[in-house]
RNA sequence: GCCCCGGUAGCUCAGGGGAUAGAGCAGCAGCCUUCUAAGCUGUUAGUCGGAGGUUCGAAUCCUCUCCGGGGCGCCA
């Protein structure tokens, strides 16, 4: 808010400037408005002569002075303005015109205290997704956690978001085959599959399932109905005490069930992006993922037993004309539907989840960053075979690899407009491993004996370390809220080390507590000064500290980086705020004595500011889906 | 071979083309008869992997290169 205000001055100043004739015509940039790094540099500095100086040809020392002597009018505002260096003018604000600031901030409220701009777009945002052939890992946490903060912050300013998990329950899938015997060899006196999963997790399954009279006798068919439809509701159950709930969980069979798989396939064959041409196409690519050779490869031999084998001809989706590397088959020569072929129509489908969706997020793990071509050609397929494509004509010289892969001019064209669209209507978010550090060495995911690190575990190991004293519920809230922060504090977009050692640490060490205890400390401060007859309220003239100014330029940043985020989807900023705008309360709170009953002005003001901040605080730690306490 | 991610202080990591590159932890020195010390203040610490380039200005953008992690099936 403060930073807008400044921005918004420098740009009328600017107007002002060429309306009086002192500048030539140009179209300057929204000035920006920087922090400072040192306190001499003053309170907001901005770069804007600098960047706009040889726009109006002039140079940035020339353009400061210019802006800055007109700047200087606003003497109600700037206290002192300076031109340092190459030419930053540093802005020094009066403490009253940024207190000034304190009682819109708290009308805001919660909500719109975290939004400074509006958006009404209607997204779709895919996460976790995982096999229901196992629980949620610690690894997914990660895809769990950052799925539902990044929900949470295009929710915030105001987009329609529709959360949605994709469950993998196709009846043709060789892991669940797989799964399901595992789980059927432990009651019945079949012989345990090679390669099957050993964990205890599936005894458990196997356990629940023992007392039904049908498990006797049944085949494997209802072995993998039932084992499944139990892992599903194992995974909802840690995804909710995660704090992660779905809109909708939608199942990758019901497609194919309904003929919508089928029917959807035809329709990309009808339009000629897929075809039974016995042959392949691989891209050979070279740097900068630039097309270097088109081989056309005869069909494939039958490999192994994943292979088809069958009278009928593959289909294939020519993938490849939308920059995806090889073509994928769609069916097999057996008939059998390929995974791929789901998802032709799971996005067709997802675009209706809200209504006309203006954009997909997938949210993916790092082993399945080939996916990112592949199902921006499914899109690309889609948009173009339902003639959402706009007709474009690229300038761009017709080449012999154009020739092999598209035959003609027009049809590159259209190929290359799909695929841009795809690729702005279907964003895919990988994010990077994480490696769980225990005792100083790494926790493995999936150990040997077929065991799996589980999100739950994780978050009740946290709970149980952390939380000596408190009950099941307390532990269960405090190990989530650590898990939740832990791995969001880092860039999805790096891998990190997860520090269990220090997560499950109650001490200043762990950056949670940091920002929760900043709550609880205000929660306290209010109801003591409650006590003493004192409620929190702006009195103008009273704040005037710097620590004071500090808190408040800090507070009114949260819109501002939530904003940043929702452009970038970089969630781990807001953690990274929210440690700032706690250090700066306890900083605050050191310097500056809240209640003072000989002076009530000042403490009324300062209540206000500390209710601010904790306003700021909830709505910051809400936005990554962890907690708020009022006492600790 | 190609694609993605990373390389910044002893460790874990921030860093938006801008000023003398930051935080936490670890180390060192201080601060509780007063609103929660799960706190605060000060301080030590770096060839931003390397080389070119663009720019008035590069940790940031481009090219090349070295090192580490992950991915490249008619599996999901």
């Amino acid at each position: 808010m403060i930073r807008k205000a400044l921005s918004e001055l420098v740009r009328s100043t600017l107007r002002d400037l060429l309306e009086s004739g002192d500048l030539p015509e140009h179209a300057a940039r929204t000035p920006e408005i920087a922090d400072t790094k040192q306190a001499d540099h003053g309170h907001y500095a901005t770069n804007v002569a600098m960047v706009e100086a040889k726009g109006f040809g002039t140079n940035p020392r020339e353009l400061a002075t210019k802006l800055a002597e007109r700047l200087r009018a606003h003497d109600d505002v700037f206290a002192r303005i300076d031109i340092a260096g190459p030419g930053f003018i540093n802005f020094f604000l009066h403490p009253a015109y940024l207190a000034g600031f304190l009682p819109a901030m708290a009308e805001l409220g919660e909500e719109g205290i975290a939004r400074s701009h509006e958006e009404s777009r209607r997204i779709n945002v895919e996460f976790v997704s995982v096999n229901p052939n196992g629980p949620i890992t610690i690894g997914s946490g990660r895809g769990a956690a950052y799925g539902s903060a990044l929900c949470n912050v295009l929710e915030a300013v105001g987009n329609e978001v529709h959360r949605e998990y994709y469950i993998n329950d196709g009846v043709n899938s060789e892991q669940m085959r797989l799964f399901a015997l595992s789980v059927q060899s432990f009651i019945q006196k079949i012989p345990f599959p090679e390669k099957g999963y050993r964990g205890d997790y599936v005894q458990e399954v196997a356990e629940q399932l023992r007392s039904d009279p049908e498990a006797v006798t049944a085949n494997t068919d209802w072995y993998q109905a039932k084992s499944q439809a139990l892992m599903i509701e194992a995974q909802r159950r840690a995804l909710s005490e995660f704090g992660v709930e779905f809109d909708c969980w939608f199942s990758e069979q019901s497609l194919h069930d309904a003929g919508i798989v089928a029917r959807d396939i035809e329709t990309l064959k009808a339009q000629g992006v897929a075809d039974t041409v016995p042959e392949r196409i691989q891209l050979k690519l070279g740097k900068g993922g630039k097309v270097e050779e088109v081989n056309r490869e005869a069909q494939a031999a039958v490999l192994d037993e994943n292979d088809a084998d069958g009278e009928g001809e593959t289909l294939w989706l020519r993938s490849t004309r939308f920059g995806d590397d090889m073509d994928r088959v769609l069916r097999r020569r057996d008939g059998r539907l390929t995974y791929i072929a789901s998802d032709v129509a799971y996005h067709k489908d997802k675009f209706n989840r809200p209504a006309n969706s203006d954009q997909l997020i997938t949210i993916l793990g790092p082993d399945h960053h080939g996916y990112i071509g592949r199902l921006t050609s499914v899109v690309a397929a889609l948009l173009l075979s339902e003639g959402k494509v706009q007709e474009q004509v690229s300038e761009a010289p017709f080449t012999d690899v154009d020739a092999q892969l598209y035959g003609d001019a027009v049809t590159r064209d259209r190929c290359q407009a799909a695929q841009r669209l795809a690729e702005e209507k279907l964003r895919v978010q990988i994010y990077q491993l994480v490696r769980f550090m225990k005792d100083g060495k790494p926790a493995p995911m999936r150990q040997r004996d077929g065991n799996i690190y589980a999100l739950a575990d994780l978050v009740r190991e946290i709970g149980e370390k952390a939380l000596t004293d408190g009950t099941p519920e307390e532990r269960a809230a405090l190990g989530r809220d650590v898990a939740r922060f832990f791995y969001l504090m880092r860039s999805h977009d790096t891998t990190f080390d997860f520090d269990l050692d220090l997560a499950e640490k109650q001490s200043d060490e762990n950056p949670v507590f940091y920002v929760q205890y900043a709550h609880a400390r205000i929660c306290s401060i209010i109801d003591r000064a409650k006590q003493e007859g004192f409620t929190p309220e702006f009195v103008h003239g009273q704040l005037m500290e710097p620590q004071e100014m500090a808190l408040l330029m800090k507070v009114s940043d949260l819109s501002w980086e939530v904003q940043r985020c929702a452009q970038d989807f970089g969630i781990h900023r807001i953690s990274t705020y929210v440690i700032e705008l706690a250090r700066s309360y306890h900083s605050f709170y050191d310097a500056c004595r809240v209640i003072q009953p000989d002076s009530p002005e000042l403490t009324r003001a300062r209540l206000a500011l500390c209710q601010l901040t904790g306003t700021a605080l909830k709505a910051g730690l809400g936005l990554l889906g962890v907690s708020a306490p009022q006492r600790m």
